[in-house]
DNA sequence: GTGTTTATCGTCAGGCAGACGACTATGATC
DNA sequence: GATCATAGTCGTCTGCCTGACGATAAACAC
């Protein structure tokens, strides 16, 4: 029964945005610091309010581009410019999910390749790339020595459903261009593949396979040697957009 | 910057349920008439509003059990009881999906056995099993001669976003027995197959599939013959929930 | 030149899926 | 009771894909 006005209670919706990348070989999100109660200090992912004539999809790109700089693509239309990959991954509302009052938060994914450095609102200490196991450690310390405290509000939750949703679905879509430079090479998404599963993989055999998927891989005619030996072939993504057969995440 | 007090602003926040079950080899879903303007006499997906104090997926249970009798198990704990299986969708929140005020739906997927008669309230008339492309199809003509109104709202999109979710998830999850009843022949379990897909399949080849996959089926030693022909052996849902290697849908 | 690194091509064996034949066990019909 | 229709179950064969891994190619460092 929709719209009984004696059940009606007001909510603030919110959109919460996993960024992810590939740097040095890791898989990195995008962690803000917080400014202000509650979890002052932690870092925690970015968001904010959904506008009162906002899209949730234009919400969250709203979001991305304002700290990342970066311009989304729709679902609707993926396409290949300095822009993510951005798809909706899940809504989070437990009633005490946040202390202030009750907030339902629309968890976005997206999918960018190796950025320069964040930015804020131009603080740099105010946002970092972090490796998610540094974000999804308990307590530990990361890389750095930094004291790794747990991600502010349910946000470790959020993170970890996102890189779950991203590690499943390069398996069987194209979606791993999304974290490579328009032109790119076979190792180079190789590398992030291995990356974002955390394997090894036989370059032999990656080779053969997405060369040999048709659709997923356009020769552009160049070649490059920035990642040392032989100079390498340089692609595009292709129209394809969903692998059949998929790529197989190795056992273990 | 979340929580900028000048940038919050209310939404009304409920959840929309995607009811599949399998009748009579037809792919068909939960469909109520609604008997309050906006699109007052048409047909929508069951749903309303989350209350105060309840998280979504309470939410999403609550109404299911509402509609149709059901109890619906929680994600973390995938069992078989006289249950069916409930998982969150996705979130709809389009500024004018409703015309009278803000409202952003969490859209849940629930996957039933074949029920007996749907009940809303005890009003008959006002609660349907649709088969989905009836459902679907604009302003065509269903199996009984009724006119097939557009669904209400953007449920024609919420109810194809479930099916396409379903469809995809029998392929590589062994989510195709929340549709059977506890126990079951290998035959029933492919028809499920066959009314989701939309397909024909080889009964031979899905025999020797679903039979050596370990850990989908286990066996409980009784046999049948309500099928007619040959007493077919009975089958539980095993523990294994991921499929690996999946089903392959045809092509086509 | 020698060694190192990365890219790319080839080969081979094992596994799985699609196509399909054969046989079994029940109820329905003559 | 014989026959038929129906549904279930077991096998076989072939082609494709994958994993393991050898071999060669083309750059750079020294």
């Amino acid at each position: 029964m929709p719209y009984d006005p004696s059940a009606f209670a007001p909510f603030a919706v919110t959109v919460d945005l996993v960024v992810l990348t590939v740097r040095r070989h890791a898989l990195c999100a995008l962690a803000v610091r917080r400014g202000e109660p509650p979890f002052q200090g932690r870092w925690a992912l970015p968001g904010g309010f959904v506008r009162p004539d906002e899209d949730l999809s234009q919400a969250a790109a709203r979001e991305l581009m304002e700290e990342t700089g970066l311009c989304a693509h729709a679902p609707d239309a993926p396409a290949q410019a300095n822009g993510a990959h951005l798809e909706q991954l899940a809504t989070y509302g437990d009633p005490k999910r946040d202390p202030r009052m009750r907030v339902v938060s629309v968890a976005h994914l997206a999918l960018a390749p190796d950025l320069p450095a964040p930015r804020a609102g131009g603080d740099a200490n105010s946002a970092r790339w972090a490796p998610v196991e540094d974000l999804l450690q308990q307590g530990g310390y990361g890389r750095d020595g930094e004291q790794a405290a747990p991600l502010a509000f349910d946000h470790a939750q959020i993170l970890s459903d996102g890189v779950e949703r991203a590690r499943s679905k390069i398996e069987y879509s194209s979606l791993a261009t999304a974290f490579c430079p328009p032109e790119f090479t076979v190792g180079e998404l190789r590398r992030v593949y291995e990356a974002v599963w955390g394997v090894a993989l036989d370059p032999r055999n990656f080779h053969r396979k997405v060369t040999g998927t048709p659709g997923f891989l356009v020769p552009t005619g160049g070649t490059t040697t920035r990642q040392g030996g032989r100079p390498a072939q340089l692609f595009r993504a292709g129209g394809a957009t969903l692998l059949n057969p998929p790529m197989l995440r190795p056992e273990v």
